[in-house]
RNA sequence: GGUGGGAUAGUCAAGUGGCCAACGACGGCAGACUGUAAAUCUGCUCCCUAUGGGUUCAGAGGUUCGACUCCUCUUCCCACCA
């Protein structure tokens, strides 16, 4: 029983930290149903979670099977510094009213994966809002700033010469500081969170709590391009609350490559069977497309259910495979004549004229399913079907 | 506090009086090829009904026929010294 909880939450791991403790905590919860705590703090700086958030979560809703409670910590208090991690800037400080709105949208959508009723949602805000200066200092003094320059991100930022607000200093301290205030037993977070989670450990040692937290650190999940990390503000995201379709499409359009590593960190299928796919994409007996559309379906009908991932994979054989028009496609419409440029503009298809009729002269742009190559045409009365390049679609209708 | 260096398009980064809407790289968009994949190749990449016009090189002034380039002030960043 201990074996298989402990294989099933080492799943994908970059890295455990303490893993005794772990195995400790576990023994309890099966022989005398003791539970622990399991902390994972989220910054509510976008009101969206995506699937990289979601890798986290996943973890989480696994320790809540057996037996851990979590705290699902927001960061409302540390927002307004913005974690430095892995940043090359100073990020934007958010004010009050955005993160609470934030946070609003963000639980609910964490509670498509997590269990409420094994959940505390706790704001550091608290506890962070409460210390006063001096207490600030003596947080301070665990940390040196010969230390806090050896992170990688701080010293590649020291090196280049962009600025690192003094703040900043501050905010793995006071991530550390809220384990230390809610006596977490485990903390999770990204490998790129591990100076901040180890912090917690040293912190809770030195205010005399008598069990420093294990630390269990899940791999970055690359975004849409396959490098970058998955995050809103590159947008190469997929969006927990995207639409059906989306979620689907740009599943699909992950390279083969990147689609194991979303098996791996999205995906409920055992690692056996997994590699059974993979064997049989090397060896030709299965197509890779067909491996990738059936992540696809996983992942959608996690989020919507079957018969929407259904849906979108006919939606989408229908758009792309077959090269039909979308079923859905936004309608606008306009008086009189209008040019075509300006059209694509209106209907938001393109930025600007000027793309637009760079689009036109290259062949980027349909009307009706034909190739437009005059980008003076004028539209007169009639219902026209515009297009730009595979996948933006809108129609108008011109009075 | 002192001294010196810097701020250029989405990002990085050339340009040091007219040849500059500004080299190049990355990113992005479109086309070809595909499995809407990746890789590759091609074109484009400030705005504007455009062989032309407009607004750009941190901000405000100035010198000049002409400024991203020179001068002054301001803001911000960096380095060294204190």
């Amino acid at each position: 029983m201990i074996d298989e909880a402990l294989r099933e939450i080492s799943r994908g791991c970059a890295e455990i930290i303490d893993n005794e403790r772990v195995e400790k905590l576990l023994k309890n919860y099966f022989e005398e149903g003791k539970t622990y705590t399991v902390k994972a703090g989220f910054d509510p700086t976008a009101p969206d979670l995506h699937l990289g958030h979601t890798v986290l979560l996943q973890k989480l809703a696994t320790f809540q099977k057996y037996g851990g409670r979590v705290q699902f910590l927001i960061g409302s208090f540390t927002a307004t510094i913005g974690d430095p991690t892995g940043k090359n800037a100073t990020r934007k400080v958010l004010s009050k009213e955005d993160i609470i709105k934030n946070i609003k949208s963000y639980t609910t959508q964490a509670f498509k994966i997590l269990d409420e009723s094994k959940t505390e949602i706790v704001y550091n805000d608290d506890w962070l809002g409460q210390m006063s200066a001096a207490d600030m200092i003596t947080l301070a003094s665990n940390l040196t700033v010969a230390r806090m320059l050896e992170r990688d991100d701080f010293s590649k930022r020291f090196k280049s010469n962009t600025p690192i607000a003094t703040s900043e200093f501050m905010y793995p301290l006071l991530q550390g500081y809220d384990s230390v205030y809610l006596k977490s037993d485990i903390e999770i977070g990204g490998t790129d969170q591990k100076f901040n989670l180890l912090m917690g450990r040293q912190l809770q040692k030195a205010y005399d709590i008598k069990k420093q937290q294990a630390v269990l650190m899940m791999p970055i999940l690359e975004g849409l391009d396959g490098v970058a990390k998955m995050s809103k503000s590159l947008g190469n995201y997929i969006g927990v609350a995207d639409e059906a379709n989306d979620m689907f499409g740009k599943v699909l359009s992950i390279s083969d490559e990147l689609m194991w590593r979303y098996f791996e960190l999205l995906s409920d299928k055992s690692l056996d069977e997994i590699a059974r796919l993979k064997e049989g994409v090397a060896n030709n007996t299965l197509h890779p497309k067909k491996v990738k559309e059936d992540l696809a379906i996983e992942i959608t009908t996690r989020f919507h259910d079957e018969k929407a991932a259904q849906n979108a994979k006919a939606e989408f054989e229908k758009v792309h495979a077959k090269n039909q028009i979308p079923t859905d496609i936004e309608l606008f419409s306009c008086d009189g004549d209008i040019w075509i440029a300006k059209a694509l503009v209106d209907c938001n298809i393109e930025p600007s004229t000027s793309q637009a009729r760079r689009d036109i002269k290259q062949g980027g742009v349909k009307i009706n399913q034909e190739k437009v190559f005059d980008d003076k045409l004028q539209l007169s009365t009639g219902e026209y079907l515009l297009q730009v390049g595979k996948r933006k679609f809108a129609k108008l209708k011109v009075n």
